[in-house]
RNA sequence: GGGCAAUUAGCUCAGUUGGUUCAGAGCACCUCGUUUACACCGAGGGGGUCGGGGGUUCGAAUCCCUCAUUGCCCACCA
């Protein structure tokens, strides 16, 4: 009987964490039950755990441990992610802080720098998942530059190649001039900036004409090789033919025209440098232009940038505008805005430039990916409306930039055996490259050290589209056992943001190498902000601590905090206080837990009848909670789960339930009422389980002994048998009679301790099952079913039954009167209503048959309330 | 500029094919209460003309049109 005290968490999550580890609950291996496997979004190896994980990685652990105990084999691959470009960052800038500049040493030394970087900071964030709960199989745990998933990508790479779909092309790319390396589409972030449209002059050669351009970047006139104007500008016709000449480089060049110019804006005039604008690269191609590159890597001007050479481009900016103006040509500077795209990652000002890059022709490969999603529902997203989005970017797919000028990553397997553009092979190794390279040279003397392969890595996520396949071995030998059960995998939880990144491209991955989806549902999880809507970043210090939360509310309740509110691609607005509510949600039930385990149990005692109908009541709503819980969860609404859950326990359980079966003070529970509660209570575990795994798991094995095979992660998900609706309306209804003794308690100040007898006029033709329990519930001493109306009594209804209390002198008539007048008033209303509805012949003609029943019923009830309500004003006024 | 969403209680959001979950939930708020698990509690209560306007219908939060506001995605005019 004694207290077990305060819930400690720290130490229970602890305990139980280690308990799982060391019994190998969290492993999976292939066996004869059905799988269910989820892979983790890897988070960057060098990472930290954010919100943003937590929320993934939650969700993620409650899919699983359900899964668990519906008996499924469930899995759950861990692992971390190479994150070129960001980790490559960081380790430059540590370089950089000893004085060790990345452009000074070799390839080799860099890289031994980034693995020693990697394992000093990688797996922290796994660590940290581990205090959120997750329940993953750390033997499997995989990097994306382990050696077979590097194989697996170069392996992917080569066939790819051979295919004829990886190509190599001088293309304009968005080159981060910081970072020195290129970044796709997706890495830049166009931002808003407000600048300057410069209008300057340009002579026509042979002639004291001018023509004006407009440009926003007058620093780009040392690339221009051509004027264009729009051959239907007839402003401008008589520049047909002639030839323009370059201010301050005093280069000529010609006037071109295409219809792609547009006449309304600025001059008409437009200044054509391919070399650094893609639309003008496209325009330049078609004219057969020139292409001159005025930058350096960091973009500085180079020596077609004359004087200005080794400026950086905005100093340059500034001091060519001077210069023009100086010189008379610059005649209008006006204010401009517009959108500059930014690098993700460094936040440099993204320069267009041309270079050499590999491509991966789209085309075709989405095909299946497109179809798979939109025709098939083979791959299901939730929410629904992230179709569109995809079928968009899908749709309108441009080949895929996969080089990146980076050492972190997967060197590109291309071997250059000479300076010409196509002297090179594709192969899997060196020595495979070397004899791909004496065949197509015909030259026998070829030796590897003649081979030089390509500087560049690959995108990450030329890595990561594999992740599925590749953590089970699936690209390397897709025969083997463990991919063929595990894959495809179920279910992938991810945010809406690398949609096309990364989820888009495994799906493509899936059907070009698996032939088969790499998952069967996304859930899209909405971006963590913080209660006034801001995005969590580290520069508004908003993004809270989360093993600092974790601490202060437990990891129970830091879950159930997120999981509260967070429907699928919806933002979750965090806001501590929802932990402290989840915080609060394991405290009530331990609390309940306290309850129970201190009652001393008889055999001999009898069970009461309140007790017995209140644990066939619990268990039919039990059952419908099941229905209502699996209805939630196969439409991916975790949080209306846990929702469904929260109220369940905390209303039905622990204020109705417990509050019925509760033996007086001192008084022993019998054993059939304590059995039951128990069983019941373990339902209640077994449910709660997969969002507070440490709390459900402490009360499991406090509740009875266990041994080590019956802990309650491997136990079992309750089995649905029927829901006895007709039970709970029953209640429902004996609950409001409850109601009505408590409302009249507190109108009267009669004090719980002081018990009173009641009345009913039965009109409803309620069966007394739940008598036992209104006396109980309401302290009554004794319920009477009586004829009709009991005088001085206190009186209130539960639809026509009526109530009657008698309290000698307590009763005050004229509010009586008053209060049924009201309800009168409001029910004559209310048919009036009901009876307009009614007489109206459309209403009657159109409506189903089923409605207009209803009406009629609605129209009888109020009949028979007025009646009622007459009758008991009649009573009163005598 | 193009596309896609959203707008319901103070806040965050449910509301499936128009009529029994139809105006709801959780939190917050107010009142009362130290009754023998829990004040991290219990019992009650207030609160919304469903963004504005128009239309279809016997009937609209739900369908259509329109306007407004917000968010996201795509493309970008030098």
């Amino acid at each position: 009987m004694a207290s077990l005290g305060k819930y400690n968490a720290k130490a229970v999550e602890e305990k139980w964490y280690n308990y799982w580890m060391k019994n190998n609950y969290f492993h999976s291996e292939v066996d004869e039950r059905e799988p269910y496997t989820i892979v983790i979004p890897p988070p960057n190896v060098t990472g930290v755990l954010h919100m943003g994980h937590m929320l993934n990685n939650t969700i993620q652990d409650v899919l699983i441990r359900r899964a668990r105990l519906k008996g499924l084999n469930a899995c759950w691959v861990p692992g971390t992610d190479h994150a070129s470009i960001a980790t490559e960052a960081k380790v430059v800038a540590k370089l950089k802080t000893q004085g060790i500049d990345k452009n000074d040493i070799t390839r080799e030394e860099f890289l031994k720098h980034a693995w020693e970087w990697t394992e000093e900071y990688g797996g922290v964030i796994l660590e940290q998942l581990k205090k959120l709960g997750a329940s993953c199989d750390w033997e499997r745990t995989k990097f994306t530059m382990d050696d077979d998933m590097s194989e697996a990508v170069i392996k992917s790479f080569v066939d790819l190649y051979n295919k004829g779909l990886i190509y190599r092309g001088y293309r304009m790319v968005n080159w981060d001039p910081e970072a020195k390396t290129t970044l796709s589409d997706e890495e830049v972030i166009y931002e808003e900036r407000q600048g300057f449209l410069y209008h300057i002059n340009y002579k026509v050669e042979g002639s004291d004409e001018v023509l004006t351009i407009a440009t926003t970047r007058p620093e780009t006139i040392f690339g221009d090789t051509a004027i264009c104007i729009n051959p239907n500008d007839e402003r401008l016709t008589h520049l047909k033919g002639k030839k323009a000449i370059v201010p301050i480089a005093n280069r000529v060049i010609p006037i071109i025209e295409d219809e792609y110019v547009d006449m309304e804006f600025g001059t008409g005039c437009l200044k054509v440098t391919p070399a650094h604008d893609e639309n003008d690269k496209v325009l330049g191609d078609k004219h057969q232009l020139e292409v001159i590159d005025i930058f350096n890597e960091d973009a500085s001007l180079n020596s077609f940038g004359l004087h200005y050479k080794g400026q950086d481009r905005f100093e340059a900016r500034k001091a060519i505008a001077k210069e023009l103006e100086s010189l008379g040509v610059l005649i209008k500077k006006e204010s401009h805005l517009n959108k500059v795209g930014t690098s993700e990652r460094t936040k440099a000002v993204i320069e267009p430039r041309l270079s050499d890059q590999w491509f991966l022709k789209m085309e075709e490969l989405v095909k299946p990916a497109i179809k798979a999603v939109l025709e098939d529902e083979e791959v299901k997203l939730f929410p629904k409306k992230f179709e569109n989005t995809y079928r968009h970017w899908m749709t309108n797919i441009r080949d895929w930039n996969i080089s990146r000028q980076l050492w972190w990553g997967q060197q590109i397997p291309a071997y250059f055996y000479g300076e010409g553009k196509e002297d090179f092979v594709v192969a899997e190794n060196k020595e495979e490259a070397l004899k791909l390279a004496q065949e197509k040279t015909a030259n026998a003397s070829l030796t590897i050290a003649d081979l030089k392969q390509d500087p560049d890595a690959l995108d990450t996520w030329f890595s990561s589209w594999l992740w599925p396949m590749s953590v089970f071995d699936g690209v390397r030998n897709p025969d083997n056992e463990e991919f063929k059960y595990y894959y495809p995998t179920n279910d992938l939880v991810t945010g809406p943001d690398i949609l096309f990144f990364w989820v888009a491209r495994m799906i493509i991955a899936g059907y070009e190498y698996a032939d088969a989806k790499p998952f069967s549902n996304v859930y899209l999880t909405g971006l963590v902000r913080d209660k006034q809507r801001r995005k969590m970043s580290k520069s508004l210090g908003n993004s809270p601590d989360a093993l600092k939360l974790i601490e202060d509310f437990s990891a129970d309740g830091v879950r159930v905090g997120l999981l509260l509110s967070s429907a699928a691609g919806n933002d979750l607005m965090f806001d501590e206080a929802l932990c402290q509510q989840g915080k609060g949600f394991g405290n009530k039930i331990w609390n309940a837990f306290n309850l129970v385990q201190g009652w001393e149990v008889s055999e001999e005692t009898v069970q009461p009848k309140a007790s017995k109908i209140a644990i066939e009541w619990y268990q039919a709503k039990l059952q419908k909670a099941l229905v209502e819980i699996e209805d939630h969860f196969s439409k991916y609404r975790i949080s209306d789960a846990l929702m469904a859950i929260y109220k369940l326990i905390w209303d039905d359980f622990c204020s109705w339930f417990l509050e019925m079966i509760k033996p007086a003070y001192g008084a022993p529970i019998d054993s059939v009422t304590y059995k039951a509660a128990i069983a019941l209570f373990e339902d209640n575990l077994r449910i709660l389980h997969p969002f507070m795994p440490f709390l459900t798991e402490e009360i499991w094995q406090h509740i009875t002994e266990r041994s080590t095979e019956d802990a309650l992660i491997i136990n079992k998900w309750p089995s649905l048998t029927t829901v006895d609706e007709e039970l709970i309306s029953a209640f429902d209804f004996a609950s409001e009679v409850v109601s009505g003794i408590r409302n009249i308690r507190k109108e009267k100040n009669i004090s719980f301790k002081e018990t009173i007898e009641l009345s009913v006029v039965n009109n409803e033709k309620v069966a007394p099952i739940f008598d036992e329990v209104i006396a109980k519930l309401g302290n009554v001493s004794a319920i009477n079913y009586v004829g009709e109306k009991v005088s001085g009594a206190l009186a209130y209804r539960v639809k026509s039954n009526e109530y009657f209390i008698p309290i000698a002198g307590s009763v005050n008539v004229e509010d009586e009167i008053k209060k049924l007048t009201e309800e009168l008033t409001y029910t004559e209303g209310f048919l009036k209503s009901v009876q307009k509805k009614l007489s109206n012949e459309r209403f009657v003609n159109n409506a189903p048959e089923k409605v207009i029943a209803m009406e009629r019923k609605k129209e009888s009830d109020a009949l028979s309330k007025i009646e009622t309500l007459k009758t008991s004003l009649e009573g009163l006024k005598n």
